[in-house]
DNA sequence: CGCTTACTTCATAAATTTATGAAGTTAAGA
DNA sequence: TCTTAACTTCATAAATTTATGAAGTAAGCG
C-alpha cells in the first residue's frame, strides 16, 4: 500500500485533503490562542505527520508556502523549543521534529511570563502606595498571579508523575530524545 | 491637595506621566499575552484609576485616542466581562469599571477554549486511528489537555477559597458589585 | 419639542504584520 | 576545486489590523 514519506497515501488525494483540513483547523485554534499563523501551521503539520518529522521541502509542499516561510516558522518554533532540528549526516536535508512534551514546555514558559507581570504589578503597587485604592486593586491582581504561579508548579509535578505512569504502559519513550 | 477625578494630581504632571508609564508598560505585557492593543491600554488605565472607573472622555484624554477607539475597546472588554458599564442616572456619561475578579473570569474562559481544542484533537485521533503514530501522538496531547482541564477546575476552587479568606480581613467587598 | 452632548457606527487612511522572490551562504559530492 | 542542492536572509509587495473622522442615534435639559 503506497505510502509516501509524509504519511499521506498515493491512493486517493482524499486522504491528503482530510489531513490538510485537520491541520488547518488545528492551526487556526493555535492562532486564536495567540500563535503566529505560519508557525501554527507548521507545528500542526508535524503533529499530523507519520514520523512526527518532516523536511523543509515537505512542509512547503503540504502547506503550499515558500521555503522562506518555512524557514521563518521553523526558526521561531525551535527558539521556543516546540520542534527540534536534526540534520541527517550525509544529506543537506534538515528534519524538523515535534517534541513529545511541547505543551509541558509551553506551560513552563508561561511561568516566566507570569513572573514578569508580577514584577510590573509590584512596581505599580509601590508607585501608588499599598494603601491607595489603586495600590490595593493592583495588589489583588498580584495576589492572584502569585497564587497561580505556586499552583502551576505543583500542577506540573503532578503531570510529570501522571505522564511517567502512562508512558510505562505504552512504548512512548519519545522523551529520551529531547533537546539536541 | 488638588486631585482631579481621574486620580491624577494637579500639582506636577510628573505624577500623571508616571501613571502613564505604568499603564503603557502593563498594557504592553497584556498585548504580549495576546490581547489587542487598545483594550489592553484601556484596561490598564482603569486598573490604575483611583475609583477603578473612568468615563469615555477621561480614557480618551489619558490615552490620547479618539472616542471611537475608546468605544471599540470598551465594547470588547465588556463582551469578555473584563469591565462593566454603568450609566449614572441623570447623566449621559457612561462609566466603565474594572471587575474585582477579572483574572478569575479570564481563566474560566480559557476553560472553554481548552474544550474546543480537545474536540479538534479528538477528531484528529479518530481520523488517523488510535493505533497510528499520528493518532497516538495527538492522543498524548489530548491527554495533557484533559489533565489540565481537570486541574484548572480544582485550582479555581482553591482560589475562590483563598480569596474569600483574604477579603474578610480587608474591606474589599468589590465583588458584591459584580455584573450589571 | 428642539437643542446639545455623549456615545456609536462605518468607511477609510495609516500602520503593522506576513509571506514572497531573489540573492547570499554553506556544505555535499564529483 | 567546482558544481549544485538546501537552507537562510533581506527588501518589498500583499494582506490584515488598527485607529480615525464624519455622520448618525439617543437621551438629558431648557
Amino acid at each position: 500500500m503506497g505510502e509516501r514519506r509524509d504519511g499521506s497515501r498515493v491512493d486517493g488525494g482524499d486522504e491528503a485533503e482530510a489531513v490538510s483540513r485537520f491541520v488547518e483547523r488545528f492551526a487556526a485554534q493555535l492562532v486564536q490562542a495567540g500563535m503566529a499563523r505560519m508557525p501554527a501551521r507548521v507545528f500542526a503539520a508535524l503533529l499530523s505527520s507519520e514520523r512526527g518529522a518532516l523536511t523543509s521541502a515537505e512542509l512547503g509542499e503540504q502547506l503550499r508556502v515558500s521555503p522562506a516561510a518555512v524557514s521563518g516558522a521553523v526558526r521561531y518554533l525551535s527558539q521556543v523549543d516546540m520542534v527540534s532540528r536534526e540534520r541527517e549526516p550525509g544529506s543537506r536535508r534538515e528534519r524538523y521534529r515535534v517534541q513529545g512534551d511541547q505543551w509541558y514546555d509551553v506551560l513552563l514558559k508561561r511561568d516566566s511570563i507570569l513572573r514578569n507581570w508580577q514584577e510590573t504589578m509590584r512596581e505599580g503597587v509601590e508607585h501608588f502606595g499599598p494603601d491607595s485604592p489603586q495600590g490595593r486593586r493592583i495588589n489583588d491582581s498580584l495576589e492572584f498571579f502569585r497564587f497561580l504561579e505556586k499552583e502551576l508548579g505543583s500542577l506540573m509535578q503532578r503531570w510529570a508523575a501522571h505522564r511517567a505512569e502512562h508512558l510505562e504502559d505504552q512504548g512512548l519513550s519519545d522523551s529520551s530524545r529531547r533537546r539536541p
